[in-house]
DNA sequence: CTAGAATCCGAACAATTACTCGCGTTTGTC
DNA sequence: GACAAACGCGAGTAATTGTTCGGATTCTAG
C-alpha cells in the first residue's frame, strides 16, 4: 500500500468528459464518506459508486488522500467565497458592529449545518494530514484578513493588537460553531447560541469605557 | 485487516507483569505516534517498539484503535486532574477573576505544549472515532462543572445562562490554545496570547455596566 | 477521414498489516 | 514441589486494499 508519493493531481483533465469524470468521483467519494465513513471510502468502492473503473480514478487521484484534499479545498473554498460576499457587503455600512458579527456567526454556522455528516467525517473522522491543515489554515487567514480591515475602521476599537483580534475573531467562531454543530451544547437552540457568541464578541471588540451601557 | 469489532480491553491484567507489559506497550504507543505520525502506528511496530510480542499486545489491545483511544483518556484524565485540582485551589479565594481566568489559560497553554508532537497525533492526525470523541465531551463537561459553580458565586456575572457561559469557557479555551500551541498566530508570544485571551474572557464574564473602567 | 492524443477500463499484482494459535515460561497456591 | 492459571512468544495466515498496465474506446485537430 501507499507507494506514491504526492497527493498531487497526476493528470490535469483537459476534455470536458475529463472533467466530468473528476466531479463524478468526487461527488461519489463525497457520499461514500458521509454514508459509511472515511474507512469505507477505498478507492475501489468510491470508483465503483461514481461508475468509473479504478483505472480513471488513479488517472486524476494519485491516492486516496488526494481525494480528501480536494474535497476539503473544495469544501472551504465555497464556504470561504459565501462568507467573505456576506462580510464585505455588511462592512460596507459601517457602524453596526452588532448586526455585522450576528451575520457572521449565523454564516459559520449555516456553512457547518450543510453537509454536516460530509463534514463529520472530513474534519474529524478522517486523519489530517499537514497538507490539509494548511488549506484550513489558508481559509482562516483570509477571513482574518478581512477582519483586520473591518476593525481597522470601527470606532471603539483598539487599534494595537487588531490583527491579533482579528485572528482570535475568527478561529474562535470557527471553533464554537463547529463544536456547537456537531455536539450541541445541553438543549441550547441555535439561536441563544448565536446570540451568546454574538455578545461575546462585542463585548470583546468594543473597549469597556466605549459599551453604550456603560456610560452614564 | 480489522476483524475483530470492539475496542474493549480483551483480558485485564490482574498479576503486576501483566500491568507493567500495558504500560510498556502504551509508552511505546505514545513513542512511535508522536516519532513517525499515526500511519506508523502498526500493531507490529509498537509491540516491537515495547520489547514485547505481537502476541502480547493482542492480549490486552483488541485491536490498533484500542490503544489510540487508551492514550486519549490517560492523557485527558491526566491533563483534567491538574487543572481542576488549580481551579478549585484558585476557586477558594474569590474575587480575583482575572487571576483565575489567567491561571486557567496558563494551565491550558502548559498542558497543550506537553508533548506537543503526541498531542497533534492524538487530536488533529489521528482517525476520531465516535468513542474517542465521548472522552473529549465527558473531560469538557467535567471543566463545565467547576467553572458553572464559580461563576456562580462571582458578582457581576449574569446568572441567567451561566451554564452556557461555562462551556464557552472551556470550549473556547480549549479551541484557541489548542490551535495556538499546534499552529501559532503569526509571530505572536505565548504571553501576548495568554494575556488576550484573558482580556477576552473577562470582559465576556463581566456585565459591562460592572466594568471597573466603565464607571465614572 | 484519419492519425494521434486523451480517456477509460478492470483483471491482476504487490505490499502491507491485523490478527491467531499452539507451545514454552513464569507466577501463585496448596 | 506440583498443579493450574496467567502470561509471553512469534512465525504464519488470511484478507484487504492500493496501484499498475496494456489494450479498447472516444474525442479532436488537420
Amino acid at each position: 500500500m501507499a507507494r506514491t508519493p504526492a497527493w498531487t493531481a497526476r493528470r490535469t483533465p483537459t476534455q470536458d468528459r475529463a472533467r466530468a469524470t473528476v466531479d463524478v468521483i468526487l461527488e461519489a467519494a463525497a457520499q461514500v464518506f458521509a454514508e459509511r465513513g472515511y474507512a469505507a471510502g477505498t478507492s475501489n468502492r468510491i470508483a465503483a459508486r461514481a461508475g468509473v473503473s479504478v483505472g480513471s480514478f488513479y488517472q486524476y487521484f494519485p491516492n486516496k488522500d488526494a481525494v480528501l484534499v480536494a474535497l476539503v479545498e473544495r469544501h472551504l473554498e465555497a464556504g470561504m467565497d459565501s462568507v467573505q460576499e456576506l462580510l464585505e457587503a455588511a462592512a460596507a455600512k459601517p457602524g453596526d458592529l452588532e448586526g455585522l458579527l450576528r451575520s457572521f456567526v449565523w454564516a459559520m454556522l449555516t456553512l457547518h449545518e450543510r453537509e454536516p455528516d460530509l463534514h463529520r467525517v472530513l474534519f474529524e473522522e478522517a486523519p489530517h494530514p499537514a497538507e490539509l491543515h494548511e488549506c484550513v489554515l489558508r481559509a482562516e487567514e483570509r477571513l482574518a484578513h478581512i477582519w483586520l480591515s473591518i476593525l481597522s475602521q470601527l470606532p471603539g476599537v483598539s487599534v494595537r493588537g487588531s490583527d491579533t483580534a482579528a485572528h482570535l475573531v475568527v478561529q474562535l467562531t470557527e471553533a464554537l460553531t463547529h463544536r456547537f454543530v456537531l455536539h450541541g451544547i445541553h438543549e441550547l437552540p441555535s439561536t441563544a447560541f448565536v446570540e451568546e457568541v454574538v455578545t461575546l464578541l462585542k463585548r470583546y471588540l468594543m473597549e469597556p469605557e466605549a459599551q453604550p451601557r456603560g456610560a452614564p
